[in-house]
DNA sequence: CTAATCTCTCTAGTCGCTAGAGGTTCAAGC
DNA sequence: GCTTGAACCTCTAGCGACTAGAGAGATTAG
């Protein structure tokens, strides 16, 4: 079919060349037919292939989870059950670091509320570092 | 002072003991005297330092935001804008951040709830990853 | 046909660690 | 004082998901 360079595939799909390099590297996307000139020669699937990837890549998916998603949505005849597994346990993931990060948000705001402004050694902000005392809350690690 | 082995300074910071080296080989902490056998040995200020990277590094400052951040702190006299500076671009930083997140929290939520449960092909998981159309909002780069 | 733009491979760098190999030093118990 | 086992040392390589750049070859529009 249609005889796509990388770069019009890029442009397609959204994702950079280098990253579509890397993704064949990866075994992500397969090796494309080539050019007699040795260049890359993808096709609309690829394309498809390329925007799924990509949008998985938007909701925080790993390129393992997409891998298999991509061979489940491969092969259609199959229970869902394992892609509504991936999901859900992104969707935990994801509001486990919401909480991580509303929690650091207040700390950093109310450091920075209750700084004088004035000079370093009443700033409330190193102050605030230096003594994890004078957090409201703990904060798990960020991530 | 009280002298420490790397693995008391660990115990006493909460920073494992190939991070304190580690951060003493990008310059972030002093390398310390040593005893005659070569080993580390550190001191009660190295602690402090220790505790304020690893607070620093909880609410998600960079190495280098918390490099700057410490030579504030070790010279008190001076205004603390610069650090209000560091932490706002982080607060502002960290907000970007939840907001992306909740975007895409309720698009996994929404792909999660529509799913029937039944064959791959019909699944709404593996669909909305396939059309980026039927996502109510666009999402931002997780990040 | 030429010139500009793509594309190729390869290596190395990003960030903030973490893991492991293979060897040395320290400290506690006897 | 000696033994033993834990802790320490350096060095290299790896993680995830790319990104950057060098230097050379391919393609395409005019």
């Amino acid at each position: 079919m249609s005889d796509l360079s990388i770069g019009k595939l890029s442009r397609a799909s959204g994702v950079k060349v280098p990253t579509i390099r890397y993704y064949e590297t990866i075994g992500l996307l397969a090796a494309p037919p080539r050019s007699e000139g040795g260049q890359r020669r993808y096709d609309k699937a690829d394309v498809e292939r390329l925007r799924f990837i990509r949008h998985g890549r938007a909701l925080g998916f790993g390129l393992d989870d997409l891998r298999a998603l991509q061979d489940l949505s491969d092969r259609p005849n199959q229970s869902c059950e394992r892609a509504d597994a991936i999901a859900s346990r992104q969707l935990a993931e994801v509001e486990r670091r919401i909480a991580g990060l509303e929690a650091v948000r207040v700390e950093l705001a109310r450091m920075l509320d209750h700084c004088a402004h004035g000079e370093v050694d009443q700033c409330r902000v190193i102050e605030t570092l230096s003594d994890h005392a004078l957090c409201e809350s703990d904060h798990p690690k960020i991530s």
